[in-house]
DNA sequence: TCTATTCCGTTGGAATCACAACATAACCAA
DNA sequence: TTGGTTATGTTGTGATTCCAACGGAATAGA
């Protein structure tokens, strides 16, 4: 192995509070194996079963999804350090609906599911440790996922964006808070027009209802329409 | 223990492959306790965390989102051997954005989440079992949650309809299959209006694209616009 | 300063949807 | 059969959104 995996610890999710000595001889015993991808790799096929997860070392991947037409569309991009297919592996999905590619020169590390949950067999408290990351992070993503979907069930601009104004509010404690996002992205976070979503925060600002400049928003009152 | 708890492994997802003798020492040894609600009671409040999660015994549990305006909106209805919070819990949310409440007199099964995930032990066997169990419904309901979101993704009715449907003959393996809600579930489901959903459904079945007899769907051809 | 670029807001027309109201069909029970 | 209930399809209108095109503001680089 040439690269200098010890500082996964710091860095990825799955690995907190492993000890840095004991990352190697986890990967090790998991049977993990690096792997490099060419640009435009293929590493999860739609149709096919992935029996593994990555995890990004250098270069990004892309999860695409094939729509009814066949026209792929872009639905996530997995930086370094971040996953890729755990939940999908783990869930021992058939028939994958995504694709993941590499969008560049991409190395990843391998983990079979099977060895890591190592069904029939008691891990080592490092390997628990593992595990207990793992879990804890399909927990995190569900409760992501669902908040999404909370925005999502909305059917109007208004009221996605307020539901996510709302909820951002609540993660800052705060009426005053800033939104990791600009405009395009903000839009396409809610699945609408970046134009139409300038014109609906407008609306909102003339009607007092808050207040935005940039990535600084504020509510200003309870909507209490309806 | 008033009640009989043996036939959980057949019946709750939680407990599965657990030898039903040990049911029981399991959950002593969890601390799990059954606590009856009467109807209308709070299990895990709006604002607050929950550390625990549960499994319905009996009983129904609903799950209520309140929006922008304070007004409540039933998210998911659990019945028995149904598990709520689980993610919310472990992923130890600190201010929760939905509550769970009994919807009748309900029977459930607490969890304390520090126990289950028992950070800093090494557990049993059977303890390993149910965690992985955990791990792996986790990962269903990210699949899930996910799925749904490409649905939601899409603007028109149509494309949601189509992109469901797809996902169901992929599903069966077939372009002939039967889906599990009627219309109103379905235009639920795909958070649109029932009606408009029907228009929706006769247009496709007018341009050839699908044939729609109640539950039964049929694909008749790739759809080739765009 | 000048220019190019990116980000953001605005406008108008076409497409789509929500909503309500009604029509039809299927089903069940009295 | 009769009546009631539920599931589903149809229609029309108003509201909302998409989409494309444009203009202005802010920013960065030469």
């Amino acid at each position: 192995m040439t690269r200098n995996l010890t500082t996964l610890p710091l860095l990825c999710k799955l690995f907190k509070s492993v000890p840095p000595e004991e990352v190697e001889p986890l990967i090790e015993r998991l049977g993990a194996s690096i792997k490099t991808l060419r640009k435009g790799e293929v590493l999860f096929r739609t149709g096919f079963k992935a029996d593994h997860f990555a995890i990004v070392l250098s270069g990004v991947l892309a999860v695409s999804r094939y729509d009814v037409n066949g026209h792929r569309n872009i639905v996530e991009q997995v930086d370094p350090m971040g996953t890729a297919a755990v939940a999908l592996s783990i869930a021992g999905v058939e028939r994958l609906r995504v694709s993941v590619e590499a969008k560049e020169k991409t190395e990843v590390l391998l983990f079979d599911v099977a060895r890591v949950l190592c069904p029939g067999r008691v891990p080592d408290p490092v390997h628990l440790r593992f595990l207990r990351n793992l879990t804890i992070n399909l927990a995190e993503k569900a409760v992501m996922l669902g908040r999404k979907i909370s925005i999502l069930s909305h059917r109007t601009i208004e009221r996605r964006l307020l539901t996510y104004l709302h909820g951002q509010s609540i993660r800052n404690n705060s009426l005053k808070f800033e939104i990791p996002f600009d405009r395009q992205a903000l839009a396409d976070f809610l699945c609408v027009e970046r134009s139409a979503l300038s014109a609906e925060i407008g609306k909102l600002c003339k009607r007092g209802v808050i207040s935005a400049r940039k990535n600084h928003f504020e509510l200003l009152k309870e909507v209490d329409e309806d």
